[in-house]
DNA sequence: AAATTTTTGATTTACGTACATCAAAAATGG
DNA sequence: CCATTTTTGATGTACGTAAATCAAAAATTT
């Protein structure tokens, strides 16, 4: 049988009642008496059951998201999953609220941030926006003892507790040897649609793309990148221009999102044109033109996993717990034509 | 506020104590009364509070996870994740049992099996070897109310209640198109290279592999398949002859475990043979195989996430609770040097 | 209508923890 | 050594559910 706070009190030669101060550190106890106790608690063994706790307090983790608005695919997948799991709130004990936010708008995110603070809050998620500004209202909720967990898109050097996403730099490089490899050894000219360079997420993945294709494919020349802003119509039209303009374009790699305009823009030149394409997010259109074969492979993080590791990690923080590094240790996911879900 | 049992009892206009047979399917409850009460819990919602539920009743789950015996590295890793789950068995009211049986031993497999019936047990986890006297084994227990998971490899037509495992078809399916694309168009041999053709998972993805190599790719043939038994000295000797009596082969599939003879032998041949490899199971071997570049992709499956799903679906069933179906699918993890955990 | 059986209600204890209150004991200051 | 403050103990209630007991009421049988 697991021990419980009598055994500690038996165990301490102290009573339930200062077992009880010493565990959720009230007052009222000489340092000498805390150090028995807690020399007992380490002893037995004990582990607090947090299931009986959380019913004693009747605790609720109030949890804040905050997203960016925007249509996008992958957002909007996003903005669904973290809305599964407020449907879930009721078995979680959490209490959901989700903060929609422009897009890129920094003082927007930052007071969004800012309004949370002292606020009864057992954790945020936000997907970050990489500005100074941001991080600074970050490391203040974290001073506050907020739980902070930043999804899919991190903030660097923050004191954020953790970063539920992709490694994007090892997606960009996979990406590049995807591609490098699939093309088997031809020569030709490589084109990149971005979403916007501002973005950590897409400028992380152009990093380590264009390292690997450095390093690697040196038959491959990297042509400048397109920036699509993650619009389909802008998106087309841009990737139509290249492809007509360039016939030296053998292979392209997309790495936002938006990739409606892309494909459109692909099966346009389709017949003619044999091109070799790595896109980023399993969405309705990039699954269609897998596969359809308009495209080679789509990478993925899978926004479920993602939200509902961020609650995992937000809740434990609270509890001051220790988490399952490896389970909540988001994969890139790599899909072929074959191993679709 | 969630609705209680209190709740309940208003809202039926009955007495909690009723409300407590109907929910506990205990006897003395008239039909009109039941459904009276079932009726309430249906209008005002009501939810179980299992983890009050689970403190009340003192509940612990006794699950048996069923794993062969054998030194290969992937069941080393799947024993010892079982291992971390037993030392999490507190704070997760479970208690873990592992039972050893010799690889591919039907009769030892029914038999363990069967020493389960009758037992108090919230659920089974095991390795099946897919024979119909194990089938009709798990049918027995599943009959028995006893929730039953199969592990990695899965039990064809039986009742078993979930699979914590990929789908292998699709991961023969992937192999031969990682495979195929990266030969980029290269006419030659490919040999395959399997543990036995008597495990489902070891035949289902050869014939995936079979099919996507003769629907996509016909200028790659097919060799007879090297059953290495998943032991390494015997696929060393085995695919060193292949790959000395036959100076076709550029492609080699190893769909089993016991990599370190492979990569040993390739590593043999190294700087003349240009040969592209795609192995199973993310070891030390084939980790380090792919980092230096004797191996090309690595499929795997985690044998943790299998683990810990498997439990928390378990948990679930004994329950009769939902599980979430997008969490706790397996993916199949494709591992290029770029990405790797 | 009485006797019997079945169904329902009322009440209590328990699970492990949190939290509050009041009294008692110990330590500290003068 | 007394007065004061600090520390500790004893005790009770609560959270939401399970499970048991016993009495009361209702339904069924005779």
């Amino acid at each position: 049988m697991r021990p419980t706070v009598h055994d500690i009190a038996a165990a301490a030669g102290v009573s339930l009642a200062t077992v009880d101060r010493v565990l959720n550190q009230r007052p009222g106890v000489r340092m000498v008496t805390r150090e028995k106790v807690e020399a007992a608690i380490r002893e037995i063994g004990y582990i607090r059951d947090v299931a009986a706790a959380n019913l004693a307090k009747g605790r609720v983790y109030p949890l804040v998201f905050i997203v960016p608005t925007g249509d996008n695919s992958f957002m909007h997948g996003l903005r669904s999953e973290v809305h599964q799991a407020t449907l879930r709130a009721g078995i979680e004990r959490t209490e959901i609220r989700i903060v929609e936010v422009p897009a890129f708008d920094v003082p927007a995110l930052v007071a969004a941030l800012d309004a949370l603070r002292g606020q009864d809050i057992s954790g945020v998620a936000l997907v970050a926006t990489d500005a100074p500004e941001v991080r600074a209202a970050v490391d203040r909720l974290v001073s506050g003892r907020i739980p902070v967990v930043t999804l899919v898109s991190d903030l660097t050097d923050s004191a954020r507790h953790h970063y539920a996403g992709i490694d994007n730099i090892a997606a960009g490089r996979t990406a590049a040897r995807l591609l490098g490899r699939f093309l088997g050894g031809r020569k030709g000219d490589i084109t990149v649609l971005a979403g916007s360079m501002l973005v950590r997420d897409h400028r992380e993945r152009l990093q380590g793309f264009s390292a690997v294709m450095a390093e690697e494919f040196p038959g491959l020349r990297l042509l400048p990148v397109l920036e699509g802003r993650d619009d389909p119509e802008r998106a087309r039209s841009l990737v139509s221009k290249a492809l007509s303009e360039n016939r030296d374009i053998i292979g392209i790699y997309s790495l936002g999102a938006g990739n409606r305009g892309l494909i459109a823009a692909l099966k346009a030149v389709r017949p003619e044109r044999e091109l070799t394409v790595v896109v980023h997010e399993l969405t309705r259109h990039t699954r269609a033109a897998l596969v359809d074969g308009t495209v080679d492979a789509v990478l993925n993080q899978d926004a479920g996993h993602e939200v509902r590791s961020a609650i995992r990690v937000m809740k434990a923080k609270a509890d001051g717990q220790a988490v399952i590094a490896d389970q909540e240790r988001i994969r890139l996911d790599i899909f072929l034509k074959d191993n679709l879900p």
